[in-house]
DNA sequence: TGAAATAATGTAAACGGTTACAGTAAACGG
DNA sequence: CCGTTTACTGTAACCGTTTACATTATTTCA
């Protein structure tokens, strides 16, 4: 049933049109020239036998796989829409194909990842499963990669797009402090040792140091930038009897801040009034939480673009090893009090 | 630079522990048996040259890719989150690849489909860019496909796996009426031809009439399911100078939800005083929006799931030929003006 | 105990393309 | 006008695996 049907091979081609299988190939691939005559021929013979060339066989032979590869962590968020949007509408333009996988650091144990250079031409990594010293053999091997959402590796310039993230933390950390008095802001971390969660981490704290305020670790909590670990996180901080007290909550993304929300909704706090809420990303329905989530806009599907097309820079031998940083805007809403 | 580093082969691995190329692919594939003591040493060399399988060579030879492809319009909308989370966590407990690609109907002139029997082992298509004759005819050769909110073309018998949209979308239209007192409901709809649209257009429909409404087709927009086309459309009707009345707005699902708030909010329309505002989907964000959101629960993930499943039971010579129609209920919240 | 099954291994032919090399004919250039 | 390029085509090796077939040694069992 379920039978690999014999499709048809570019030797069938061949001798149906009266040529040799290198001349259906190059007139496939338009890497030589091939006679009008014979083009028309090939063309049509093809149209006929509905033949698609094989890809592993194409691939085997030119060592390409015209395939590149996005690594995630996972894929519990929403902010990977914007971002496999831009990926993904570069990787098309291209002609190539996507292969999405999830991998991270507990995988590592079991399995090695799933894409490399065994089935892909170049990888995308966002994801902590690739620990530096992977990075730096696959890219001393010559692998070509683009880094997400995190630093390449000290002396190991493998190129990196990702967001502006401590300073911007810090201002939207000030401006709960100084614009709405806040004094007890808690912290919902992102994955441990994520980066974007790391920087925020930094931003937060050198803003209350900035200020004269003590950072109580009480008040940082592992949310792993996922709507239920973060709804979890702040019912169990919420129904602990020993629970410290607070005026506000950074969490670490707008996905995860519905979490707190819901949570928070749920323990009859009112936001703003009683406790302010903050996110980052700027998703699409930021706008329209209720209240609207002052958030920090984040390009995300401009990160997927530009990261892909630097991987494709890499592919076509324009190299380039700088870290871009796009930039990020704090969006005042409601959810901080303002308004 | 981006030169293919020449990697360790098969061959490599072989010499190296003594042995045929024939056992070491015996010993990875552990299609035969293999002698502890050489299956230690081989295991050894592997580890030692860090020895990994090149991909393409596997496909040809076997004849299977180890991948499977997801085939959609786009990206555009929060609920392929949920879609794509069902799916790759099952591609990943098989040890499979997943690529995912974009093909609609108005790609069809220019390309043919960027994933298939040449690239794939099988497909799970969500999207028009495959028409009935395309399914037809890849069926007929024995290729897997699972569809997914689509149904098979007649006397095509694919496994299908979609969601309840009709019936629950007669009572969601019914409640509108029935319990609010509207009259005047603007449908949004879907692409044009994409089944859900369509299944919830009858929905809509048969509600109007079973209730002695009739159906006025101003009242009926194209969404697009997409946020910004859906804020667009709704910004064009509200501002048209011959806007029709309307009382209440179902969009066809609760990302283009996003956008008719939005476009309502800007024109000063309050939700649901002046007009009720009902989704589909239930995506995460549904209950935290303002006013938290009327929506249909559907369950996305498991029909990534399950359709993932269905797919890998073909490929595992277990064929299925139901369509798999999935329950979905209404959740009752603010913006219908509940509560 | 001898025939038959099983375990363990090797040899070499695929798998379906690409491409180096070679060759022929026509066009070009001085 | 002849040597040199250029356009076009074919032959066959090669890409790195899997696997059918063959072989030998070892068990199994009536």
């Amino acid at each position: 049933m379920t039978k690999r049907s014999s499709s048809v091979t570019i030797r069938d081609v061949a001798r149906e049109a009266g040529v040799s299988v290198a001349t259906v190939s190059r007139f496939i691939n338009k890497n030589a020239p091939v006679s009008t005559e014979v083009a028309e021929r090939v063309q049509d013979v093809m149209s006929k036998m509905r033949y698609v060339p094989h890809a592993a066989a194409r691939n085997l032979a030119s060592r390409k796989t015209r395939v590149i590869g996005l690594l995630l962590n996972n894929l519990h968020n929403d902010f990977f829409v914007p971002l496999l949007n831009g990926v993904e509408a570069v990787v098309r333009k291209k002609g190539y194909n996507l292969i999405v996988a999830t991998y991270h650091a507990s995988s590592r144990d079991h399995m090695h990842p799933p894409i490399g250079p065994h089935n892909t031409d170049g990888l995308l990594v966002f994801s902590d499963g690739l620990m530096d010293e992977d990075l730096k053999s696959l890219h001393a091997s010559g692998f070509p990669m683009v880094l997400v959402h995190r630093t390449p590796p000290p002396h190991t310039p493998i190129p990196s797009v990702t967001v502006e993230n401590i300073e911007v933390t810090q201002k939207l950390v000030e401006h709960l402090i100084q614009v709405h008095g806040k004094r007890h802001i808690l912290f919902l971390r992102g994955p441990v040792n994520q980066e974007d969660s790391l920087r925020r981490e930094a931003g937060y704290r050198s803003a209350l140091q900035a200020n004269g305020l003590s950072v109580d670790e009480n008040l940082i909590l592992n949310g792993d930038f996922e709507r239920d670990v973060a709804y979890e996180a702040m019912n169990e901080f919420l129904g602990n009897g020993k629970r410290v007290a607070f005026d506000a909550v950074f969490t670490g993304d707008d996905d995860a801040a519905i979490g707190v929300l819901k949570s928070l909704h749920e323990f009859g706090i009112r936001i703003p009034e009683d406790v302010s809420v903050t996110g980052f990303d700027d998703l699409g329905f930021a706008p329209f939480l209720n209240p609207p989530l002052t958030t920090v806009r984040a390009p995300t599907e401009k990160v997927g673009q530009i990261a892909t097309e630097r991987l494709f820079g890499l592919l076509e031998n324009n190299p380039s090893d700088e870290i871009i940083i796009l930039p990020t805007e704090i969006i005042f809403r409601r959810s901080c009090g303002c308004q």
